[in-house]
DNA sequence: CGGATTTGACCTGT
DNA sequence: ACAGGTCAAATCCG
């Protein structure tokens, strides 16, 4: 690949792009498809095909994270430019500032891989203040006392870097003025075999902000998620009701989620937290979101309990299923992505 | 003993 | 020249 000339390089870009456009388009149609055959359930068949394009997806970031490309270009759902604009103001704010696009007009400069700082909240006395927990395996190499600030900045690769060539890394700064706070600046996408249980979308727009508000924040995780919820309601009458317990079967769709306007949900590739009226539901690292109990335990009046509501496919995908539980109020609850149906169609009926 | 971390040196961009 | 980023030898740890 070094010896690629830009030309030969653009070329392949070119084609890999469309190639990856094309199978987006045939995702849809087949989306479409089925959706005039059947509109809820859907076969082993309909399932394996969605697989197996979300197969020649991957195949085809990988392709274009090796030329050290973002694949989002041409297509990757739910990127910067098809993102709701309520996300977050500015288009790609907080993304790299730093010459990100290099037409080859400036041919010395070195490619600089996509970057995006997430800010974590970690709880102290949880235990999960030390290495933050994403789902993936990082490999420190190197700590470097930055100019003006009162804790040293960690550097972090890939594990799988030498064997898989995954060229992800990530710095980690403790905030000055906060101490629970750390700074995640992520760069690259990781093309290693890694399966972390979920994984926030790195493919997030670039934002500096991390804590959003239901009324304007559809989010999405990567690959491979649904959310459920179950037993959001009180099942005895002392007010320590039943915990909720949220399951994320591995599927190959991206995720969406929902909570009503008390809520805000805070996500980044290290912690989902959820909070309702300034409280603290849960805040847990994606990898271990398996299962986890969350509800009113923690916290939250139960009348508050935000909710997670899981989109069973893309944000392309107009028969999304989200679902809820018991009566706790839809109210207040928007979808922020308009690209998201919400049809009420429970997961376990 | 192998993999991860630490840490001073070196490299690179501004 | 300087600050940030990376390398790599030394060290740690399970």
């Amino acid at each position: 690949m070094e010896n690629m000339g830009d030309w030969e390089k653009i070329t392949l870009l070119n084609e890999l792009t469309q190639g990856r456009e094309l199978t987006k388009q045939l995702q849809h149609q087949l989306h479409s498809a089925v959706s005039l055959l059947s509109s809820s359930s859907s076969s082993s068949h309909d399932q394996t095909q969605e697989m197996l394009i979300h197969r020649i997806m991957a195949s085809y970031d990988k392709a274009l994270s090796m030329l050290n490309v973002e694949p989002q270009a041409g297509g990757c759902p739910r990127r910067a430019s098809e993102s709701p604009p309520s996300l977050g103001g500015s288009p790609m704010s907080g993304g790299d500032s730093d010459r990100d696009l290099n037409d080859g007009s400036t041919p010395r400069k070195r490619k600089v891989m996509q970057r995006w700082t997430k800010r974590v909240r970690v709880a102290l006395g949880t235990g999960l203040e030390g290495p933050l927990d994403d789902g993936f395996s990082w490999r420190k190499y190197g700590q470097k006392d930055i100019l003006g600030a009162k804790y040293p900045r960690g550097y972090y690769r890939c594990t799988h870097r030498n064997v898989q060539g995954c060229l992800a890394t990530k710095q980690v700064q403790r905030s000055d003025d906060d101490p629970t706070i750390f700074e995640v600046t992520y760069r690259g996408r990781h093309t290693c075999n890694q399966h972390p249980a979920a994984v926030i979308s790195p493919s997030l727009p670039p934002e500096n902000q991390t804590d959003f508000n239901a009324s304007d924040i559809a989010f999405d995780f990567r690959e491979g998620l649904a959310i459920a919820t179950q037993n959001l309601d009180s099942n005895n009458g002392n007010h320590n009701p039943s915990s909720s317990m949220f399951i994320f079967p591995s599927t190959p769709e991206n995720i969406f989620g929902v909570m009503n306007s008390n809520s805000n949900f805070s996500s980044n590739p290290d912690f989902l937290s959820l909070s309702t009226s300034g409280t603290d539901c849960f805040s847990v690292p994606p990898a271990r979101l398996d299962s986890f109990q969350a509800g009113p335990s923690f916290g939250a009046p139960e009348s508050e309990l935000a909710m997670i509501v899981s989109a069973a496919a893309s944000g392309n995908n107009p028969h999304a299923n989200a679902r809820s539980d018991s009566d706790l109020p839809l109210q207040g609850m928007e979808f922020a992505n308009e690209n998201i149906a919400f049809d009420g169609t429970e997961f376990f009926p």
